[in-house]
DNA sequence: ACGAGGATGCTCT
DNA sequence: GAGCATCCTCGTG
């Protein structure tokens, strides 16, 4: 398994985002078992973002990601993980985007699992079928034991690392808005393979946002390159 | 099947 | 002290 490189990263976000899809989440295991998953739902996440606000890592004034504190990380070097805890209980794993010196990230939100269930099934006891496993942020992260201690590391060597699938296969790509935000939620950053069964169940939780995101919606094309 | 509500801890004001 | 990029449980039907 070839890890994605850091030059992966280094572009603009938005175009990762939709490339990430189809790839591979893997983690090797202190015990040599490899836990394998494909990433199937992402979400952007750019440097004028007003989702940022969700972070609170914005300047008041200008709406802005500031370099200062966590929001530092995101200026960062490309291909590293930003790691955040949500309503304290479930790690968020995001990759750092963009060169250098400029803020952005992808969200990772869902992975097909492929290897390493059995082991995935024993830190996930609530899963009842395979797919809750891994179809949304906290659970994957949950099944692969990602916590604050990847947070700065690269995701592009071992033990955790992104890979390209060998199958190479031309997924359906949907777009629409981000999930959970207060802010900025019209934006359609989100990005799942379509008809896929492990994406998350998760919905926009405004109705009028999830109305003019529906709109917005549509199927693109992937892996032209 | 689906919706409401609570758990829980880190970050910034 | 408030807010939060979630998940799970337990009600109803």
């Amino acid at each position: 398994m070839q890890p994605l490189s850091p030059a992966f990263f280094a572009r603009s976000t938005l175009e990762v985002a939709p490339d990430l899809l189809g790839t591979l989440l893997i983690h090797e295991q202190p015990t040599g078992e490899r836990l394998v998953g494909r990433v199937v739902e992402v979400e952007a996440y750019t440097q004028d973002d007003p989702a940022w606000r969700s972070w609170g890592i914005v300047d008041a004034a200008t709406g802005l990601v500031v370099p200062e504190g966590r929001g530092l990380d995101l200026f960062g070097k490309p291909g590293t993980a930003y790691v955040y805890l949500c309503y304290g209980r479930y790690w968020m794993l995001n990759v750092v985007t963009e060169p250098e010196g400029r803020a952005g990230c992808v969200f990772v939100r869902a992975v097909e699992p492929l290897a390493g269930r059995d082991v995935m099934w024993q830190r996930r006891p609530a899963a009842r079928r395979e797919v809750d496993l891994t179809n949304g942020p906290g659970k994957f992260s949950q099944a692969f034991d990602i916590d604050r201690r990847f947070h700065g590391r690269p995701l592009t060597a071992p033990p955790l690392y992104f890979a390209e699938d060998e199958e190479k296969r031309d997924w359906p790509i949907a777009t629409s808005c981000r999930i959970g935000l207060h802010f900025g939620i019209d934006w359609p950053y989100r990005f799942f393979v379509e008809g896929h069964r492990c994406v998350s169940p998760g919905v926009p939780s405004d109705v009028a946002a999830r109305a003019r995101c529906a709109k917005r919606s549509g199927v693109i094309n992937r892996r032209g390159r």
